[in-house]
DNA sequence: CGCTTGTTATATATATAGTATAACAGATGT
DNA sequence: ACATCTGTTATACTATATATATAACAAGCG
C-alpha cells in the first residue's frame, strides 16, 4: 500500500502514518492478517525514524488494529478490528462536536454535513483494482 | 456564559477555550454583537494565564468569530461569522476523512454515524433560557 | 491624569515530536 | 551453532508547542 508522509505539515508523522494505514483498512486496501513492513524497513522506506514508526504502531496495536508477534512481524488484526463500544463512540463524539459547532456558525446545514459525511464513506467503500 | 476548563486533559487549554466559545455561538448562547471579558478578567476567571486566553482570542478573530477595538475590548463579530467555503470545506473534510475511516473499521454504519451527528446538531439547537 | 484595554517582549518550565545510536532478546534460516 | 532478522528498550539530543510569570508599551475612556 502506498503511504505518503508531508514532512512540513502540522499534523505529526506517526499520526499521518496511523490514519493512512487505518484507510487502508477501512478501504479493503489491507486486508485481515496482511503483513506490514518491519518498523525498519517502513521507516527506510518513507525517509523517517524507526522510533517514528514504532510509535505510530504502538498506537495501533494499542487500539487492535494491528498484532505484533516478536520476530513474525506486524500483521493487521486477523479476528477483525474491535468493534465500536461505548467508550469508542464517547470519543467519537467529543471529536465530532467541535466540528459541528463550527459548521453551525458557518451556515452549513445537517443535510451539507450529511453529504460530505456520505462522500468521505463512499470513497472508502470503493472497490480497488488488485494491483500486484 | 458558564466556560469549564480541565487543566488534566490533552487538550490545550487554549484549544477548549476556543472551542466552548465557537459552541457558545453556535447554540446562540453568546449573540453576535455580545461582548467577552477581557483577557485579564477572562484569565482570572479561568485560573489561567492571560496569555493563553490571548492565544484563543488570536485565533479567534484571525477566524472571523470575534472582533478586537483597542481598548473597547472584545466582541462576537455582529457581521455574523464568515460563511463556509471552499477552503473551509477543505480542512472539514480533512478533519472529517479519519474519524470516518475508524468508524468504517469498526463496523459504524452511515446511518449510525448520521444519528450521532443529528444528535450533536440538535444539541446546539436547544432554545436557551434567558438567564440574565 | 489614571485606569483599563490589547499588545509585545523576555524568561522559564514542561511536554511532545523526531532523530540518532546502541544494545538486548527472541525467533528463523542456513 | 551462527548470523540475521524481528520488536523492544535505553540514552541523548534538538526543536517546537504549551503554559506560566513579569514587565512594559500604547491607545482610548472617564
Amino acid at each position: 500500500m502506498y503511504i505518503h508522509i508531508d514532512l512540513e505539515a502540522e499534523e505529526p508523522i506517526y499520526t499521518q502514518l496511523k490514519n493512512q494505514i487505518i484507510a487502508g483498512v477501512a478501504r479493503k486496501d489491507l486486508l485481515l492478517g496482511e503483513s506490514l513492513p518491519s518498523v525498519r524497513s517502513m521507516a527506510s522506506d518513507l525517509g523517517i525514524n524507526l522510533h517514528t514508526v514504532n510509535k505510530a504502531y504502538q498506537q495501533l496495536k494499542q487500539e487492535g488494529f494491528i498484532l505484533i508477534h516478536r520476530q513474525r512481524g506486524v500483521v493487521i488484526n486477523p479476528e477483525g478490528i474491535p468493534q465500536a463500544n461505548d467508550e469508542y463512540r464517547k470519543n467519537l463524539q467529543k471529536s465530532l462536536h467541535p466540528l459541528i459547532a463550527e459548521a453551525v456558525c458557518r451556515g452549513v446545514k445537517e443535510e451539507e454535513f450529511n453529504k460530505m459525511v456520505k462522500a468521505i464513506y463512499e470513497e472508502l467503500n470503493h472497490i480497488k483494482e488488485d494491483h500486484e
